[in-house]
DNA sequence: TCCATTCTCTGACTCTAGTCAGGCAATAAG
DNA sequence: CTTATTGCCTGACTAGAGTCAGAGAATGGA
């Protein structure tokens, strides 16, 4: 693995030239795979439709514009997809595949796999081990990097979301369970101005992390709910909301922030220590909580 | 960096995942790097003409068909090429971009880079440089998985062509220079079949590698001009080309392979130690070897 | 109940990116 | 000098992928 020193320019540059490689690469694969008998758009679409799941037309549109009602006729004169009402709403049409759909959605996936094993194949068991593990590198870190950051009301429905989850996460986790109203910070009041402020990740839309900052007049900012998303793990989100949480706190004339943290959460602990937390004696009295920290902003 | 084991099965699955991802985001960007008020075929072209090159028409429509008169129409309408006849044959014409053009190029440089940019933007500094030597990693092995390997006559152009820079080469490196006619092997029948073959490997067509197996009655297969291209190395094609010289000697019955070397080729000799060659006393007169090797095939 | 909105479809149109056959001019081969 | 070939262009045509405006049906709200 190339482990050398590059300078901004020539990141830019590899990203440019990974780019153009692989758009070679993946976009033949991808049209030849897409590209039998059937268009492109009408290959997508059989696709995306997927083969067990029936699908609102409404939500197809969305991705596909008015197009789709001209595609979805032409998949339906060929007898691989069945449109019909919703059951509910009978303005809302739905889709799913036919048998002869998911045939042939399955000659699409056969197809895919093919390709896939092709690039594979010249190589050597080495090679491929280190291939698919830079693929699996490349996709974390791409991902990582169309994950959005922005500050939203704690009583915003996706804020919402992730507290639920954070809660439940932490009923599983602790050997004591956990209680939301044995915990300190009852009030969502003192994660929103001026009290405080609420961030939210979002992956595509969804949200997929939070965190909140507490900003009381008489004592150091604290760092409160910090939560990402079991799927969304492994893409360094923790460590850029807390470094974001950070910043938002010195912007504002903080010197000083701590946080504390149950024991149970190994992975965060972690965390705190690499990005230059140090433990310190316990500055409340949350019944949850096994260890203190805090960091000096620079 | 994951490093897990994974099985085949897993591995043509994380391939498939990748190209979804990646085709998803590079294609985003080269859409939109592309889609400028300029229509996609005709910003491909303005790009491929290039800043400062002169182009034959004649070899361009190799690539995009009889359509590129209409192409070179349009942008020579708007001013951005220049169309002139060849000065040697007046038939073939050629392209240049006018400063209008390069100014228009550049554009789509510009956007270019700024896309890659944000991919890196939201990334920080470690993960930057995990994800370019990612990148460069699978940009390496993707292109050493379309090098294709055929049995050439060692007479065709490219087989020459290989063979020519590899003596060049050796000039170069040899202490004493290197004399084409006091080495062993003058003959080319000698790679030829029935008394021997020779393998080359293309890459996009084009000749980068290339190896010959001598087969005489009565001694073991010899491996002999080894090559690759100084543009292909680190893809792990002489690894390939050693191991398919090798499986063929097995297959024409060979017990054993030997091949000499000389000192100054270091990642050679490397090569042949790392795959199974044993160093032996010297078994020809070859004025330039300074090691004899040999392998007995399983 | 009536009215506005939502969801979908369709006809008419457009643009891009081709293909194909034919034609013209320059050059190469005999 | 004639003929064949090469390279390029153009007109006529096509397919795919859309856009846009309008219409019709179902639903929700006042």
């Amino acid at each position: 693995m190339d482990t050398e020193r590059r300078t901004p320019g020539q990141q830019v540059e590899q990203v440019r030239r990974f780019n153009r490689t692989v758009a070679e690469h993946v976009g033949v694969l991808h049209d030849q795979y897409l590209g039998g008998a059937r268009p492109y758009g009408q290959a997508r679409l059989l696709w995306e439709i997927g083969d067990t799941e029936t699908h609102d037309v409404r939500s197809v549109r969305a991705r596909h514009s008015g197009y789709i009602s001209r595609l979805l006729r032409a998949l339906e004169a060929d007898g691989l997809v069945a449109v019909e009402p919703h059951p509910r709403d009978r303005r809302v049409r739905t889709v799913r595949l036919t048998d002869a759909g998911r045939t042939e959605r399955a000659q699409l996936d056969a197809r895919s796999q093919d390709l896939a094993g092709s690039l594979l194949h010249p190589l050597d068991p080495a090679q491929r081990t280190r291939l698919t593990a830079a693929m699996a590198e490349v996709e974390r870190l791409l991902t990582a990097s169309v994950v959005s950051v922005e500050t939203l009301d704690p009583d915003h429905p996706d804020a919402v979301h992730c507290l639920r989850s954070y809660t439940a996460e932490l009923g599983q986790l602790f050997d004591s369970g956990f209680d939301p109203d044995r915990t300190l910070l009852p009030d969502p009041g003192e994660l929103r101005a001026p009290r405080g402020l609420f961030l939210l990740a979002r992956l595509h839309g969804e949200p997929v992390g939070c965190g909140g900052l507490k900003l009381p007049a008489d004592a150091p900012a604290e760092i409160k709910r910090l939560w990402i998303s079991p799927q969304a793990r492994g893409l360094g989100l923790a460590r850029r909301l807390l470094s974001q949480l950070e910043s938002r706190a010195n912007d504002l004339g903080r010197k000083v922030v701590r946080l504390d943290t149950n024991r149970a959460l190994e992975a965060a602990t972690r965390l705190y220590r690499t990005s230059g937390y140090t433990e310190v004696p316990a500055f409340n009295d949350e019944p949850y909580a096994h260890h203190w920290f805090e960091k000096h902003l620079a």
